[in-house]
DNA sequence: CGCATTGTCCCATTTTATGAGACTGCGGGG
DNA sequence: CCCCGCAGTCTCATAAAATGGGACAATGCG
């Protein structure tokens, strides 16, 4: 792929405060990415006069600064799915009292773009940019089952990290309940990416049938009973449902 | 100051996207930035390999990408203040009912880092990531009133927008105003950044006694009647003193 | 069916990034 | 109190990279 190193660079410096550390030096920026200190100044000035990053409090080092706040609001703006989603999503936290969330993928993990809590004591919450491999938890699941399947295999070279005793790591395995994930339309995780966890999954798709989402409740176990499983899945399908024909009629 | 102008244009070409418009073809991109076609590619096929940009459905054009939202989320790692601040504003929202931000400066703006939404039916939910001049609104006001005075004055050379018929836009009033808010050690607004709405704001301070951040609630003006400020004020006052008072404890 | 627009690739030219090193200022330790 | 080491800044010759013109394919629209 035709690329532009320096270009490449710079947001290596910049996501170096999202992998590594929220506060680094530059000497260990430097350091990390090779880079002569002269150079890694430069970079760090860059970003930094465009309030990328900012100066930590006692001078020591950098950290990421206001405005990807901002970037990160805009990021919603473009994606046209939360607009459409959210409203259903609340009547889908309000059916079920679970934690609702709609995510993404973005590489090899899972991204929550958007969220509605559950107004129950006892909840979960996770935040807008909250990521999980690919491979754990129902909307991991959900996404994966309808990647590019050539996607797919090459996620599955490398070896599945294994979160939680739960989490399914053997890649055949794993490829017989993304199958059945793909038959039945739904997913369900207990405990795979969080210890005592379930989740429930389904695909949300655009005008033209692609899976470009997906939406999913998730609780504590011991609220969500097996028992109830299958009322709330039947509810978490029919709400993706109705956010994947909205956006055929939008977009079409 | 010395930069890094390939670098310098890769954030041109991400920021763009907040600027300018959520969506944006790769022939706008190369008007607006006045670049070639084949350089205008190469920097979004690197923003794009990293997820920072994605291709919109479509095909034409690109958008934000996920990966925003997850730096967006190590944002709040680095800055030790909303950990601390949260549970204090939590309390602070219950003890008066209404939304409560945490903001910050970013160049001429004020963005909102954190914020803890009212539970009432009539509420303001500005979210992380909002933005507003910095002239206007209680917690810009505060964010300025200590900031740098040669910012201000440099702040101050260009004309202040106008958003609401409430805005401050003469520079000596304003400058009035940052005394008082200096004096008092809190300001209020009656709807100048946004109609309607009433704030009141007050500094937080980190262990060097530099104010790092404003703490403020917001609510539609037929709630925080005129009566009801004193008692509020002091509600703010205490809880931005408190969040002050941890940040020196912890980083002493 | 063709014209316009978008996206990709290649390559000589020019621009720019790069890192070594010199210099400063600060803070901690001897 | 002074010295040493580290962090940060600057300059400059060199090396490396970005650049944009243009050729080409693919797509879409009238």
């Amino acid at each position: 792929m035709a690329r532009n190193s320096t270009a490449d660079r710079a947001i290596d410096v910049l996501l170096l405060f999202e992998s590594v550390g929220p506060v680094l030096g530059a000497p260990e920026v430097s350091e990390r990415l090779r880079m002569s200190r002269s150079t890694t100044y430069r970079y760090l000035q860059s970003l930094r006069s465009y309030d990328l990053l900012e100066e930590a409090e006692d001078g020591r080092g950098f950290r990421l600064g206001p405005r990807v706040l901002r970037l990160a609001k805009a990021v919603r703006q473009g994606l046209g799915v939360p607009e459409v989603a959210l409203p259903i999503m609340r009547e889908l936290m309000l059916e079920t009292d679970e934690t609702v969330l709609l995510t993404r993928r973005s590489g090899a993990n899972v991204v929550c773009v958007e969220r509605v809590s559950s107004q129950h004591p006892i909840r979960l919450s996770y935040e807008r940019g909250h990521i999980v491999p690919v491979h754990a938890g129902a909307s991991a699941k959900v996404l994966l089952a309808y990647a590019d399947p050539s996607e797919v295999d090459e996620l599955l070279k490398n070896p599945l990290p294994r979160l939680t005793k739960h989490s399914v790591t053997e890649p055949a395995k794993l490829r017989r309940q993304l199958e059945q994930i793909r038959r039945e339309g739904f997913a369900v995780s207990h405990g795979e990416a969080d210890a005592n966890v379930t989740g429930i999954a389904a695909p949300i798709r655009d005008g033209a049938d692609r899976v470009v989402a997906a939406l999913s409740i998730a609780g504590v176990d011991f609220r969500i009973v097996d028992e109830a499983i299958p009322r709330l899945t039947a509810c978490v399908v029919r709400a993706a449902q109705q956010i994947s024909d909205r956006l055929a009629d939008g977009h079409e």
